[in-house]
RNA sequence: GGCGGCGUAGCCAAGCGGCUAAGGCACUGGUCUGCAAAACCAUGAUUCAGCGGUUCAAAUCCGCUCGCCGCCUCCA
């Protein structure tokens, strides 16, 4: 089985093959630090932590450089608002979005390296397209020679003529061409500036990228990956100075995600119509985010809503709440008493590990990956309802087996990694907080209500509940006892 | 204006030429229960925005129309 992914540069799915068996690279642009992070960072960081994870899960060693973007036009002006450097504030925002990333379960990637301190490698690139006449300087600037470069426009579809049209392109008169990108900046008085063979200034954004994979993944490496809106300029002029420079194809494969919506709008800090990743936990726990981000394939739009939260959380509550009545099984099963499940729901469970990799096999198919296994869940309820006081060994083995293989696939996406009583009992603890009323009263008015269904005072009983549903409070009889939970909405 | 994507049940969402169109949420009926809840079982699209075409066969390929979104400027 091969993993196939859909590549931006040939708009086709193709079949994945590193260059060198066994060991994908992989470079994705990172955040530009100046602000909190949104949801729309958090599927970006989750989308490529899923990925890294998958081909982990396949045994296969993968070299994940992200880059942090700290020297720019807008961590200057914000630096400048808040009478700070940029070097403070760009290293303040890097801390706090690990804050985010830790508390997501993110990954760190092999290497996270600032731009800042990958000066001297832009400029030995910047030196080398100039050498070669791709870039020359201007006024202190120095300028990316877009109509020198024959494959301009190959990533994002575009041709010269089509972009110059309906450019809206601010006149420079430094440009020999209006479509010539900026590789070096000249700095104005003030602000950060580093020494170069052009005169004092700082890097343009696209060449960052071009002289931080180069460095970290060599001239031509597997994958590149970001957000959609990255495809064009960002990526386009990146692969136009890395290939440029190197003479060699820049990337094999290219992966862009979708966009987090609000209102079918996209998010995006220009709008203003977003939510930080710290907005959204401080209401839900983190893997109900990573659950309804993965509830789409990677590249399709996710519209955010509360109701679409409140989905997902129940959804992986129900998941949760399968794991927890697995867990509950005590001991072993007897090897004399006949198997009850059915021929049907283990081949569900024996064939989970196999149809899951068939989904993430194709361009990640997370979606479909939920699917498997919430139809696994079904399959363990259905056996452990039917399941006799003295149950088969076969039947407990089958259980456990598949309890652990959900929480094996699960841990791809990152979610139901906690324990599940440990899960469930935190949540029943938060929950409590938002209610005026103790364990201890709860627990109290169960077994006032318990003593009054044993007399058979079905109107007590009946009042007792009651009462307790007016705090939310919804009771779970079993022949194990009773239970209670927080009724939603 | 140029380029790209999307339109599948009340909502979310798989499916990418051929098994009864996954799965989740919601709804309804049943089992269970003193009654409930949870869980389980069952039910829901003769149909995939519309219209044509290709094919023995199309939600899936092609064309046109309508609607929505994104990129073309910093943006995940």
């Amino acid at each position: 089985m091969s993993v196939k992914i859909y590549n931006t540069l040939t708009r086709k799915k193709e079949t994945f093959q590193p260059l060198e068996t066994g060991h994908i690279k992989l470079y994705v642009c990172g955040i530009t630090s100046y602000d909190y992070c949104h949801i729309g960072h958090a599927r970006s960081a989750l989308a490529f932590d899923m990925i890294v994870r998958y081909f982990r899960y396949l045994d296969y060693k993968v070299t994940y450089i992200r880059n942090f973007t700290d020297i720019d036009d807008k961590i200057i002006k914000r630096a400048a608002e808040q009478n700070t450097t940029t070097e403070e504030l760009a290293n303040r925002f890097i801390d706090e979005f690990y804050v985010d990333m830790d508390k997501l379960g993110v990954d760190r990637p092999t290497m996270e390296p600032k731009a800042t301190e990958h000066i001297q490698e832009m400029i030995d690139l910047i030196g080398e397209l100039i050498d070669k006449d791709m870039a020359y300087p201007a006024n202190g600037d120095v300028y990316y020679r877009v109509g020198s470069f024959a494959g301009y426009g190959k990533l994002s579809g575009r041709k010269l003529e089509d972009m110059q049209a309906g450019a809206r392109i601010q006149i420079n008169e430094n440009k020999d061409d209006p479509m010539d990108f900026v590789l070096w900046k000249a700095s104005k008085p003030g602000e950060p500036s580093w020494e170069s063979p052009w005169g004092d200034g700082r890097p343009g954004w696209h060449i960052e990228c071009s002289a931080m994979s180069r460095k970290y993944l060599g001239d031509t490496f597997d994958i590149h990956g970001g957000g959609q809106d990255l495809i064009f300029p960002h990526h386009e002029n990146e692969l136009a100075q890395s290939e440029a420079a190197n003479n060699k194809p820049y990337v094999n494969m290219w992966i862009h995600h979708g966009f987090v919506t609000i209102r079918d709008e996209k998010m995006s800090k220009s709008l203003g119509n977003f939510l930080t990743i710290r907005d959204i936990l401080a209401h839900y726990h983190p893997e109900v985010l990573r659950f309804f981000i993965f509830s789409t394939q990677y590249r399709n739009p996710l519209d955010f809503s509360e109701a679409a939260m409140q989905n997902a959380m129940t959804g992986l509550d129900r998941l949760y709440e399968c794991l927890a009545s697995v867990d509950k099984l005590s001991g072993d099963g007897s090897p004399d008493t006949k198997q009850i499940a059915s021929a049907k729901d283990i081949t569900k469970l024996t064939s989970m590990e196999e149809r899951f990799q068939k989904a993430m096999n194709n361009d990640f198919n997370t979606a479909l990956a939920q699917g498997i296994l919430f139809e696994s869940a079904k399959a363990i309820n259905k056996i452990i309802r039917q399941l006799d006081k003295q149950p088969s060994q076969k039947d407990v083995d089958l259980l456990k087996d598949g309890a652990t293989t959900i929480v094996k696939l699960a841990s791809v996406m990152g979610i139901l990694q906690e324990k599940a009583h440990d899960y469930l009992a935190a949540k029943k603890t938060a929950m409590l907080n938002q209610i005026e009323i103790s364990e201890e009263e709860i627990l109290q008015l169960i077994k006032e209500r318990n003593q009054a269904r044993d007399e058979k005072n079905w109107a007590r009983s009946d009042a007792i509940r009651d009462q307790l549903l007016s705090h939310n409070i919804e009771l779970k009889d079993s022949s194990a006892g009773t239970g209670w939970t927080i009724k939603k909405d």
